[in-house]
DNA sequence: CCTACCGATCGGTAGG
DNA sequence: CCTACCGATCGGTAGG
């Protein structure tokens, strides 16, 4: 077995670990550096502060989810599908990158107030996606002509958010399978 | 303005309010006695640590979400009204004690494992109690006849306990609006 | 990347 | 409830 140099990423992925864990105030440098094998005065070789650490692992969740959401507005078909894809990207983002996830929605708010503010934006930006997909949806008829995109979005994101919390990848429940009961429970409810 | 003696429920508050907002471990006993007018060490005339405090405020949260299941449960009517009353119930608690509920949410995990294990038992005892109603639904045909009640009950309360993220009390939704949106959604979905 | 260290702050105590 | 203080730990730096 070769021990490979420490490198930065290393440093990021070993802090999203963490923070997910522990939380950002829960978890010292010396803990990080402990998990990467370095002590914590030797991570500054690369990087600058603690909380550029959380700055990195929060912005690589902004990142993905959005990134996902233009991908699936872009995917085409009606807006039932679009939401589909929506869906189905959220949640490969949250099991492929669960320990990000977890920082990006637990902790983000312990980053200063300029820091947090372009996160609330990008999930600002990233939930108008899921609104205006549901706006398109109650257009063309593809769902209750009563609902509010606005609302709607919420209660979606809010089933899709707390998966973090309970799903164990290693249940008696398949990720195909997850994403069918979300889908039907979006889509018709406890009816 | 007469200037009254603090108490140790004054000091429990003082904590839950400043848990919920920086975390339990981004807050310091310095900064829950000038919360309530003390210096950080005077705290220690009402409890006996730092962890007391979060147990406490942990165990409220605990207590009031069961004390409400257990009314909805015994209200009688059908399994429908009787979602409805825990439905009802989980947010008027939440709305009614919302820097507990946000404690009891986000830092019970900060427990140490045998307080953490009793606050697992609590929620599990909670969600067992909608489990059992969505099953009871089934049976009735109030709900759909595939409806797994496991897997619903994780979705409304997904839904349920995501509302301490997003909802201010103050916005343009009431909250019986709020009640109503969550009714519809969880009993319809998108369709 | 380690050694050696810094000032600040942490949870908590003794004594009044 | 404050004064005065404790040892431990915090994020971070200088120098190699």
């Amino acid at each position: 077995m070769v021990t490979t140099r420490t490198t930065r990423a290393d440093v990021v992925a070993a802090a999203g670990r963490m923070f997910a864990d522990k939380g950002y105030h829960g978890t010292s440098m010396r803990d990080i550096g402990r998990a990467v094998g370095l002590l914590g005065s030797s991570l500054y070789a690369h990087i600058d502060s603690k909380e550029d650490l959380l700055v990195e692992v929060v912005d690589e969740g902004a990142r993905l989810f959005l990134e996902s959401a233009r991908r699936a507005r872009e995917a085409g078909g009606d807006s039932r599908s679009r939401l589909r894809s929506l869906i189905v990207g959220h949640i490969d983002v949250v099991l492929d990158h669960l320990d990000v996830v977890r920082t990006y929605l637990n902790e983000a708010r312990m980053l200063d107030p300029t820091h947090r503010a372009r996160v609330v934006a990008a999930r600002d930006s990233y939930e108008s996606i899921f609104r205006d997909v549901l706006g398109q949806g109650v257009a063309e008829g593809a769902f209750r002509d009563d609902l509010d995109p606005k609302v709607a979005s919420i209660m979606v994101l809010s089933v899709l958010n707390t998966v973090e919390r309970w799903y164990h990848p290693d249940g008696y429940l398949g990720r195909d399978e997850l994403v069918a009961e979300i889908w039907r429970f979006v889509g018709d409810g406890l009816s």
